[in-house]
DNA sequence: GCGCTGCGAGAGCAGTGCTCTCGCTTGAGG
DNA sequence: CCTCAAGCGAGAGCACTGCTCTCGCAGCGC
């Protein structure tokens, strides 16, 4: 997925070099959209490396060329998941920006469009946000792709700062050091109680997102998509965007 | 769990009638033990059944004259962590309230009693707010126990309603049926928008308390005790229960 | 005391993740 | 051009799972 696009004739790095290596990425990705298509159908637990490989009309341990593990195949998926809906946020928040929204509109957006990724891909999301499903996997390969939603809301609050400020009362004294550290680490130039709250609000929005996806409002809320908009616009407020 | 323990000499309604039921009682709770402490182990995926039949000395389909599958089991066990981390909740709440702290302590005192919680049953936590690991099962008999934490902060914002009131900012017009019927079903003479709020935030409470415990925090927040007591007291904020 | 009912044991089925070995094919180096 | 190592798919097999069914044994109500 993140490889390149087959590009013939450009020079030896980078592209495809024979035949062999061709069919192994193109039985590879054949691998991971099968596996996409039973984990949309069915949920990651039924996910079953066998069907796959029948799905395929190979083999089961034919499989064990491309992915080692059960849990390998599982984690490309994830970063799959994490980058589709990466993308997604920053999609809608491009098209805010390119329709001359405030930054206020523009988080709304971008929530909005996180949600109905979720409920687009329940599956995938539950994937990503839901409870680790192999044994806590996934360290490092995973941080780029899940930081692509964070990095869109830090630079529409990154625009909101520079435009008018944004009003936020100041840090306990206790979590001063920390958000300082925050900020340096990932939000450099951002007021540091803006980073803190920022930290909370995105957790707070999976926190909404899973409860809608997850059953927890059967019986509870019922206009969930008002009661979505509403939430998203008190988190707006929680960052310092004030309505309009 | 929920059944009475053993009176002997009572009447006989309610009460275990001969050493057959008895034993079929003892023997239910020993499942439901070993397949907790099975739980706590390795985590939801896996427990498995022939596993807690053979640690108990009975063979595996002994096992299925107790639960009828699987997903019984799980679901048994579901209930009873909704109702042990409602108990916690409560036990905080009433700690808080007996050494007089006001509502806003309150509130926070039972955040900081779900985070524990669930730092300390990181699977059972996983069980019941993590993704539905089967296939969307236990549908009613979990609305009871599920509840018990939410009626704690209803409580709450009831006795902080009736002192000296919440100030909210004013609901959206498109919220308004819905915050009133939600009002009518489970939070009866609460203000519409506190009722509103208070389900806001305890969707980010737990999209909180899965950040850290799913490891969401790696890389990003150091310090989370500190953290999440900032983030409990903008929740507190963020109902109408302001500073002190 | 008879007989019904609940219970545990055992065998068995279909399925799983994963390993290992065995040939075939491919493609690079001599 | 030919060889030979490396990559690959097929198949068998292991240990395990959830679950079903049957078969006897035991307790209990009549």
């Amino acid at each position: 997925m993140s490889a390149a696009l087959p590009t013939w004739h450009t020079d030896r790095m980078n592209t495809v070099r024979g035949a062999r290596e061709r069919a192994r990425i193109e039985v590879t990705a054949a691998i991971k959209d099968e596996a996409r298509r039973m984990l949309e159908a069915e949920g990651a637990a039924k996910l079953s490396l066998r069907a796959v490989a029948r799905e395929l009309g190979m083999v089961s341990s034919a499989l064990y060329r491309y992915f080692p593990s059960r849990d390998e195949l599982l984690t490309a998926l994830i970063i799959d998941a994490y980058d589709s809906l990466g993308a997604a946020a920053e999609e809608a928040d491009a098209r805010a920006l390119a329709a001359g929204s405030p930054p206020r509109a523009r988080w709304v957006a971008v929530c909005g469009a996180v949600r109905v990724w979720a409920l687009a891909h329940p599956h995938e999301y539950a994937l990503i946000y839901g409870s680790p499903v192999p044994g806590y996997s996934a360290p490092v390969d995973t941080v780029g792709p899940a930081s692509r939603v964070a990095n869109t809301f830090i630079g529409i609050l990154h625009a909101a700062h520079g435009s008018r400020g944004l009003a936020l009362p100041p840090l306990p004294d206790a979590l001063r050091p920390e958000a300082d550290r925050m900020t340096a680490d990932f939000a450099e130039g951002l007021p540091p109680e803006v980073t803190a709250a920022l930290v909370v609000a995105w957790a707070q929005l999976v926190g909404l997102v899973s409860f809608e996806l997850f059953g927890q409002f059967n019986r509870v809320v019922e206009d969930r998509a008002a009661f979505f908009s509403y939430a998203a616009g008190r988190l707006a407020h929680e960052v310092g965007l004030t309505a309009v």
